[in-house]
DNA sequence: ATGGCTTGAGTGTCAAGA
């Protein structure tokens, strides 16, 4: 099983990059997040003419997850359960004898602000749903963007960025958290290069100059063995890219 | 220089992202 996760900024805008992709990778599922459209508006036709299923969950102008995948999945789900939340940001299903959970971790667009502690009571209710979910499920992996650099080392610039949203010491723990629930970070399982990541802002050159965070990950439990992770930079050179690349890893059950 | 791009909404220019 090869699974993957991107957060395609606009699923309208990357549609061709992301059928481009599909066409190149042929992973079994794609977690997708910022699809920024209503169900309505959901390009289903031209995903399953690709020769992928679609379970999703959207909402007009922010945030939408979904599942693509060769196999239909069943036993779908969205959000978190027990925590209300108005903001599509997760979608659960069966693929392929493993469960799966794509996610769109919020932002928190800074520490003084209200949604940084949504973001944090979000983790949170994820938290204490992803610890029911593993007693549920014996093969769990969680894909997605969670808006959170776990290390100093997924920074590009540690100092520039200390106590910043995404790398604040509540968030850290937060990450670390998930992690205690009994999950590995599957790149980290690897050797990878230094300088690792799957965002660069749009503005001032981030990319050309790497200026990059590792935001987005693969989370897997105990009952998954991992043979490889990586991040795919390809895409992320694309015209018109998202802000983000995506994370592939090679699953075996 | 709290700027710098990109998207969606909507047709002004702003909110939001990370």
């Amino acid at each position: 099983m090869r699974i993957a996760t991107w957060n395609v900024n606009s699923l309208k805008v990357r549609l061709p990059q992301v059928l481009d992709w599909l066409g190149k990778q042929r992973p079994d599922a794609l977690c997708l997040q910022e699809l920024k459209l209503e169900d309505a508006k959901f390009p289903l036709a031209e995903i399953q003419a690709a020769g992928y299923a679609a379970a999703f969950s959207g909402q007009k102008t922010y945030n939408g997850v979904a599942i693509l995948s060769r196999e239909p999945a069943s036993a779908i789900s969205c959000g978190i359960a027990g925590f209300a939340d108005l903001q599509r940001r997760v979608i659960s299903a069966d693929v392929g004898g493993m469960r799966l959970v794509c996610a769109y971790v919020p932002n928190g667009q800074s520490i003084d602000s209200e949604k940084y502690q949504y973001k944090l009571n979000w983790l949170s209710a994820f938290s204490g749903w992803l610890k029911q979910e593993l007693a549920l499920h014996a093969r769990l992996a969680v894909l997605g963007d969670f808006n959170i650099a776990p290390e100093d080392r997924d920074v590009h610039d540690p100092k520039a960025w200390e106590g910043q949203v995404l790398v604040s010491r509540p968030e850290r723990d937060a990450f670390q958290g998930l992690i205690d629930l009994g999950f590995r970070d599957s790149f980290r399982l690897f050797e990878q290069a230094d300088k690792s990541y799957t965002w660069w802002d749009y503005r001032m050159n981030g990319f050309k100059r790497n200026l990059g965070l590792r935001i987005d990950h693969i989370l897997l439990n105990a009952g998954l063995a991992c043979a490889s992770c990586s991040i795919d930079l390809e895409p992320r050179r694309n015209e018109r890219p998202s802000d983000h690349a995506p994370v592939i890893a090679e699953i075996g059950l």
